[in-house]
DNA sequence: CTGTTAGCGCTTTCAT
DNA sequence: ATGAAAGCGCTAACAG
């Protein structure tokens, strides 16, 4: 009993000739260990859960493959539970993660409400947000600067001249794709003395829909911009093809930038210029970092803040 | 204890007095139960395993969506894991599952082989593909038929006169996506007495960029074809683009259809036209099959195959 | 190196 | 309606 539970654990403490005999009867009888047993007995379930925001995300998909890769090499196994954007979901999702006795949490996107916050309080297990962090950085986290990124993606836009800049922005309760963008999104305004006016801001889902939808308004606005700074790639190309659909160009009449550069970018006429978040390394370096807590570690930083960048395509131009 | 565990399974046995107070110690302990120590004692689990053949796929995200409604409505958690695309992987991660106590699986997309359904016969839970099946139904699965699908886009095409048709397919070992949805397009060709070409067909992985490069080698043959019949959305939008780089039109030139009808296909120009299969439906009505299954209910059809329809935009046109 | 003995935190009879 | 007791399948000391 307690051999075959070293043999099934690696323990070097069996002879080898032991081992063998045990693995065959593994094989004859098709024995497979029961991880809940295990579970319970070793207070140890070595599987991290992953909350996702939205499945249906791309940008969401990226960092999950930077998770797994990651796990993987540590021996996690993850366990992904969708939460399909509802707070609700995302709290019922945490706790169901926490009775089944994950190892560690890692939480992936979206805003970190005050009731998160009390649900990660009552978890002893640690924690990481990733793609996201908390507006008081209790909680450790990876992430990009989402409103320096926004900030140059704008200045992009006026670098090029473009002085009537619309944003298609996240909503602002959202701090991350949303507050944080939309800041940026002024600073620059400000930093290039133009003067920030709200009928030049809409807010949308990050759906394509909604995307061209804002478009749409900005387009039958009396003085239309000439450049539209959108919070994220998907919103962008529903506004990309509004403006084509309206029988103008891009970025001939009208530029467009975003911030996340996912596949889509490069799957669009013109192509998208957009500031690149590093999606596989919040990923993989959240990972890395829960592992770290896990075993107890300490780490230094407990809040690190990834580079991004911006790749020019097709979508701006001068004014 | 025992009546504690009375409370929180809500068996009706227990004076609603005593349940009050005992709902009052949990919240004042903040008792959290343990679900590894109930699964254990109870072998259940109440949580089904699903196996994502690639995470980055809308499709999937989609059936995961039905898969998701579904099993909430039937209180069952679920656990996503991916898998990659990889055989050794779908492999590993089922076994992970049936270790982890699942009370059931369900299995999405992906060839099954022979070793997949060795390890589907070691598991003592009901299992279900989802969007795939097995080469001798063996195994419980709800899909549409994909070589019918393939046939109607083709047929689609022949009736506005073309003949010249070339496939972008995905590989033949997927039996879905792949030999499938290939064998669809040979039948459509002979029911049209078109005679079947070879060069005329390429195989892609799905992604955006094979589309683009199988679409260029067809632009650059003698004879080029006046319509392609792509296996997925994203390889028709990666010729669709390649097309359009090339300085042709759509689908002046060269028509494009698909099978998929991911959200993808609104958001390209023109718009694709695509065979839809009820991606939702696909994963609710797996996933009802499964709670079926787990309740021990006996099921008529363990074989269903659902409806599609083609979808008509614009990237179909006459010859 | 291997066997014995306690639990892990619950659910489930079985009494009461 | 409640409590007592056994045990789910394993791991983790502890002997030997």
């Amino acid at each position: 009993m307690a051999t075959v539970s070293r043999v099934v654990n690696n323990n070097p403490n069996v002879k080898p000739a032991t081992r063998k005999k045990v693995y065959e009867a593994i094989e004859r009888l098709g024995y497979r260990p029961n991880a809940v047993a295990r579970g319970l007995a070793s207070k140890k379930t070595t599987t991290v859960g992953v909350v996702i925001p939205d499945i249906s995300n791309a940008i969401f998909a990226e960092v999950a493959r930077g998770i797994e890769d990651i796990a993987n090499m540590y021996h996690y196994n993850i366990i992904l539970c969708n939460a399909d954007k509802k707070k609700d979901k995302e709290i019922r999702v945490i706790n169901t993660l926490l009775e089944k006795q994950v190892d560690g949490l890692l939480f992936m996107g979206g805003a970190v409400t005050d009731e998160h916050l009390q649900a990660f309080k009552t978890a002893n297990v640690p924690i990481v947000l990733c793609a996201t962090s908390d507006d008081h950085n209790q909680i450790p986290s990876v992430d990009i600067n989402h409103e320096e990124a926004a900030y140059d993606a704008v200045m992009k836009l006026t670098s090029q001249g473009h002085k009537r800049i619309a944003m298609i922005s996240g909503t602002l309760q959202d701090p991350s794709n949303g507050y944080a963008r939309f800041q940026g999104y002024k600073r620059a305004l400000e930093a290039s003395g133009i003067p920030y006016d709200d009928t030049l801001v809409r807010i949308g889902n990050y759906r394509y829909e909604s995307g061209a939808e804002a478009m749409k308004y900005f387009i039958e606005l009396d003085e239309r911009p000439t450049a539209v700074f959108s919070a994220t790639d998907e919103m962008a190309i529903g506004a990309i093809h509004c403006i084509q659909d309206s029988g103008l160009q891009v970025p001939g009449d009208i530029s467009v930038i975003s911030v996340d550069n996912s596949r889509m970018a490069s799957m669009v006429r013109p192509q998208l210029t957009a500031v690149a978040q590093p999606m596989y390394d919040i990923g993989a370096v959240s990972m890395r970092l829960l592992t770290k807590l896990m075993k107890k570690e300490n780490v230094e930083h407990a809040k690190v803040v990834l580079p991004h960048e911006i790749v020019i395509r097709q979508s701006v131009g001068g004014i």
